[in-house]
RNA sequence: GGCGGCGUAGCUCAGUUGGUUAGAGCAGCGGAAUCAUAAUCCGCGGGUCGGGGGUUCGAAUCCCUCCGCCGCUACCA
């Protein structure tokens, strides 16, 4: 029977684009183990959603002179869509402002507090006049009173390690204007996380699974005591608090994030048209609650949170917390404001996502920090090309050159067949079990070896020498080959789900089921498809040429996209065009595949172009005077592939295709024959 | 300061409750093969498991200490 599954990432937080660490970290994973449930037939939710509120978005929208909203709109379609691109497969990709999220983080704050477990106080905090708000711990400056170094903050002094009470710095200055700020008194309400100090711990005890670096860090914070915890703000973004009186204060993003898991849910079951049934979910006690998280949101997500939904009483309670490390890059932290990020956009711009999965995959930092680089992503790269890619393409041509295309028939398997068989679907017991315990990286390694194994056997049975030797034994290992690779296929499904549709794609069978790997599904003379090369290999120094979406998005400490790509940077005042501006422009090489007359046009083409690993598209050109179809099918030209697609006559182009335009005529600026669809132009 | 972690073959990483000759992938060397994206397959790794000390019949795995790197320390999310 079906279990269900409630599985989350961390909500990202919007006030900046994602990078690799957060994709290794926190969503890849997710993805990952989420795919696999689904193929295994289990009931799963996957959700996630923006981070919207909290004076960490204030500050940065004033330093981009926007509002708030307009900064987190921005950033939540950014990040919605490189999770789109990268295949992150969520139910439900929610924001924490949308009104439903504001209902319910209200009710359960009403909730907790009739239940006595919220209590209000009257506290001394900083304020910052010219600013006009209570300033945060960290945005203030000032003179340690311990030390006497000045570059002391609020929470703590950086040359000492003091812990400070910001009340206490000496000459306190706000980080944002410089003035000083002045103590005020202000009203709060805290959730009494010190009650259930006994509880948690005894809850975590119980928890089995866990990786030892969540449960470590658990402990640290236990063995320190858990204390009240403020969960309001005095900030006019965020959430109301809803009680009289209580104007101009808002529920502390960190209560009120969590439950935006709670809010998505509800959000994807109201998409549904079932409003109700993410009760079915949260309110079963045997619900599988799973939270994705990088190592610094342990604290709320194995701590925080199942006390949150303990109090409530009547919610699922946290089944794991697989939590990872961080993901270097090049030995350094990825950073935002020391520009050491590898941002999810500038990847995907240049590269297609599934050598990314698998390069994170295989590198994640399960349980220690793990570095990711440049050329280990080409190692990876490549290695996808050779052992897996090569596999697939061997034996699709193979099938396509002996057997005209068709699956040959199974005939009598050997034992060379059976061994195969045997082993593959041990591996995808063993690959599945490591999956559903977290250990993803390793389960990733043994679908390679998979692969591997494969490309041994089409060694060992060698078809190029039976096919004249024993026709019949040719067609039982190619049709045996054929079923490997439909096996490989589902395999990989969790971890390059476009590889796994190409593949689908040319055995003409896209079903997904785990349990159907090792057992052989292509019936005999089934017809299959075109052989695709799926992995381009990558050279050494490619990331010389990889371009990003914009360089802008990093400088200045702050994260400042949005900004159109045209505002940066056009120096040059005269006609001449900066050699950077230059290469924003990706020319490439795009073999023209179809060419359709537009209805209703006389001079325009709509084309299918194939540009290599970047895949297929749609343009359209206003060719027809000077080529027919026929001409044009199989023309190797210069595209311009990032110009901003275009809707012509109603259908849209992505894309513009180079050509000479002269008295003599138009003629396409064609490549040489040697020349690969994909290929740089410059 | 307190707490915690990491340091394993040239590179990136695995190493379960301490137990036979410390593993994988990549890179490198030799060979086979030639269906395939010069891909594949076979063979080859003596690395003081950061240094030192200790416990033990036996430790990369436990304890102490030193060196190097890093994280967390609750009101930025």
């Amino acid at each position: 029977m079906a279990r269900r599954y409630l599985v989350t990432s961390a909500l990202p937080y919007a006030n900046g684009p994602l990078h690799l660490g957060h994709l290794a970290g926190a969503y890849l994973p997710a993805d990952v183990y989420v795919r696999f449930l689904r193929m295994r037939g289990e009931d799963v939710v996957f959700v996630c959603g923006t981070d919207e509120h909290g004076v960490a978005i204030t500050i940065a929208a004033e330093r981009e002179g926007k509002t708030p909203r307009e900064l987190v709109d921005v950033y939540h379609s950014v990040i919605r869509k490189d999770f789109e691109d990268f295949g992150v497969s969520f139910d439900n990709f929610s924001r924490t402002t949308l009104p439903h999220h504001y209902d319910f983080a209200q009710k359960v704050f009403l909730a907790l507090l009739d239940k006595g477990h919220i209590s209000e106080k009257s506290i001394q905090q900083l304020y910052c006049g010219r600013c006009q708000r209570f300033l945060p711990d960290r945005y203030i400056d000032g003179t340690c009173p311990k030390c006497g170094s000045t570059s002391a903050r609020g929470d703590q002094c950086e040359d000492c390690g003091s812990w400070l009470d910001a009340l206490e710095l000496v000459d306190a200055r706000c980080s944002i204007c410089g003035s000083a700020p002045e103590p005020r008194g202000t009203r709060h309400w805290f959730l009494k996380l010190d009650s259930f100090q006994d509880w948690i711990s005894g809850f975590l005890e119980t928890r089995e699974g866990w990786r030892e670096n969540v449960l470590n860090y658990c402990r640290g914070w236990l063995a320190e005591g858990l204390r009240e915890r403020a969960i309001t703000r005095d900030l006019d973004w965020g959430v109301p608090v809803p009680l009289e009186g209580a104007e101009g204060k808002v529920l502390y993003v960190w209560f009120e994030n969590l439950l935006g898991y709670v809010s998505s849910t509800v959000e994807h079951f109201e998409k549904l048209g079932k409003p109700e049934a993410w009760k079915d979910y949260w309110k079963d006690p045997e619900t599988r609650l799973v939270h994705f998280i990088g190592k610094d949101n342990i604290v709320f997500h194995a701590i925080n949170f199942p006390i949150m939904l303990h109090a409530l009483e009547d919610f699922a309670l946290t089944w794991n917390v697989p939590a990872n490390e961080f993901l270097n890059f090049g030995g350094q932290k990825q950073s935002t404001s020391r520009r050491t990020a590898i941002w999810m956009r500038d990847c995907i711009l240049n590269l297609p996502a599934d050598p990314f999965r698998y390069a994170l995959t295989i590198g994640a930092p399960e349980n220690r920090d793990t570095d990711f680089t440049w050329s280990e992503f080409r190692a990876r790269n490549n290695e996808l090309a050779d052992v897996l890619g090569n596999f697939v393409n061997r034996t699709m041509k193979f099938a396509h050159r002996s057997f005209r295309g068709l699956v040959p028939a199974a005939g009598e398997p050997g034992a060379e067949e059976s061994g195969l068989m045997e082993t593959i679907r041990d591996i995808a017991a063993s690959v599945g079990g490591k999956i559903a315990g977290f250990q993803i990286k390793a389960a990733c390694s043994e679908a390679m070896e998979a692969a591997r194994l494969c490309n041994r056997y089409f060694d060992r049975v060698s078809p190029w020498e039976t096919v004249r030797s024993d026709p019949a034994r040719c067609a039982v290992s190619l049709n045996t080959c054929l079923q490997a690779v439909d096996w490989l296929r589902q395999l990989f499904g969790p971890f390059l789900p476009f590889t796994a549709e190409r593949i689908g794609r040319m055995l003409g069978r896209q079903r997904l089921d785990w349990s159907e790997i090792g057992s052989p599904m292509l019936q005999d003379g089934a017809g299959l498809g075109k052989p695709e090369i799926l992995f381009e290999k990558l050279e050494e120094g490619f990331e010389a040429q990889l371009r990003t979406v914009e360089a802008e998005a990093t400088s200045g400490g702050g994260p400042a996209a949005g900004k159109a790509p045209s505002q940066a940077a056009t120096e040059d005042s005269g006609n001449t065009v900066a050699f950077e501006e230059f290469r924003k422009m990706d020319i490439r090489v795009a073999l023209i595949e179809e060419v359709h007359r537009v209805e209703g046009a006389d001079k325009l083409y709509r084309m299918v172009i194939d540009l290599g690993r970047l895949g297929r598209r749609q343009i359209v050109a206003g060719l027809r005077p000077y080529y027919r179809p026929e001409d044009l099918e199989g023309m190797k030209a210069a595209v311009i592939t990032n110009l901003e697609p275009a809707t012509i006559r109603g259908v849209r182009s992505e894309g513009m295709i180079l050509a000479s335009d002269g008295d003599t005529g138009v003629y396409l600026l064609e490549a040489g024959p040697e020349a690969r669809p994909g290929d740089l132009v410059r």
